[in-house]
DNA sequence: ACCTTTTTGTTTAGCTCCTTTACCAAAAGC
DNA sequence: GCTTTTGGTAAAGGAGCTAAACAAAAAGGT
């Protein structure tokens, strides 16, 4: 009579996935054998490689932190020889930010390490055709959806 | 010829949706009228609320944290009077946690708060054939039997 | 029964990452 | 030209965690 059954297990899957994602992400044994890094810290290394050259306040802005938590992260990376600062050449205001030699080593590893990661995920996708995959993209699109107007909710329209 | 579109929009998809669950998960301007919680707080009390009378290593065990952190933070919540603890009647080595009164209505505050969530998305998803439920489902468990496996390599097996 | 080891809880010190506040300098807007 | 906005930094402090040191109770071996 009803799909009720099949949407909590929809539900619960999907919750339990999202659990077992912080636990893999914010464990700290991370990634390549550079250096130990702390999970922020090579998601804000990840953030300026993504993107060179980017000042300060835009790096804050893509992890969602201040600018002063910005400020003081890249200080940090640079402090270990892994991110640049140059001022732009543009204005006497911006601090631009870049990652070093040793930086560009640490994020390949760490996209490596997720790129691993995904392709044995994108091996067992595989097996499925095409049109169920699409099938479960759009309920996640609702499922996205949902998020996006309970985020709006949350933080001013 | 290849569902590889298929699969990098199912998986990106998945990266926004553990984002932003994230995000709505880890605003401190929490639920309920009771009390400025933070996301912690709130996460701990709910252990504690689910199970009643489980001692502080075990809402440490629950809380993936250290019986150090659990002890502060069932500390902290006793000085705002949402927990109580009590020492166990079958020996005095071992500390049980309740909730008191106030600390039951947090939980429910909460509760409702995921269930007003929850429902929205429910209504959704009921638009759905439960054949195309059931075929989400089984994707989302594919995805995350990759993530045990992950999880085995990191934590030891 | 006695001694050792394990288990449980607390406290303390210190770490990471964050925010807020204050402040300075450069840029942009009238 | 003066005011406001924007970008960066620094200082102070809070939340939450860990590790280490400690004490006391329980369990175990002999």
């Amino acid at each position: 009579m009803n799909n009720s059954d099949s949407i909590v297990a929809l539900t619960s899957r999907l919750l339990r996935i999202i659990h077992k994602h912080s636990r893999i992400e914010e464990t700290p044994i991370r990634t390549g054998r550079s250096a130990g890094l702390t999970a922020k810290e090579l998601h804000s290394l990840s953030a300026i490689g993504q993107q060179e050259g980017l000042n300060i306040k835009s790096i804050g802005d893509l992890l969602g932190v201040s600018k002063s938590a910005a400020s003081q992260m890249v200080g940090k990376l640079e402090g270990k020889g892994l991110a640049r600062k140059e001022k732009a050449p543009a204005n006497d205001k911006d601090v631009l930010t870049y990652l070093t030699e040793a930086g560009w080593e640490a994020f390949e590893a760490h996209r490596e390490f997720h790129e691993r990661h995904l392709r044995a995920l994108v091996e067992q996708l595989e097996e499925f055709p095409d049109t169920q995959l699409a099938v479960a993209a759009a309920i996640l699109a609702v499922v996205e959806s949902v998020m996006d107007s309970r985020i709006r909710e949350l933080f001013g329209d």
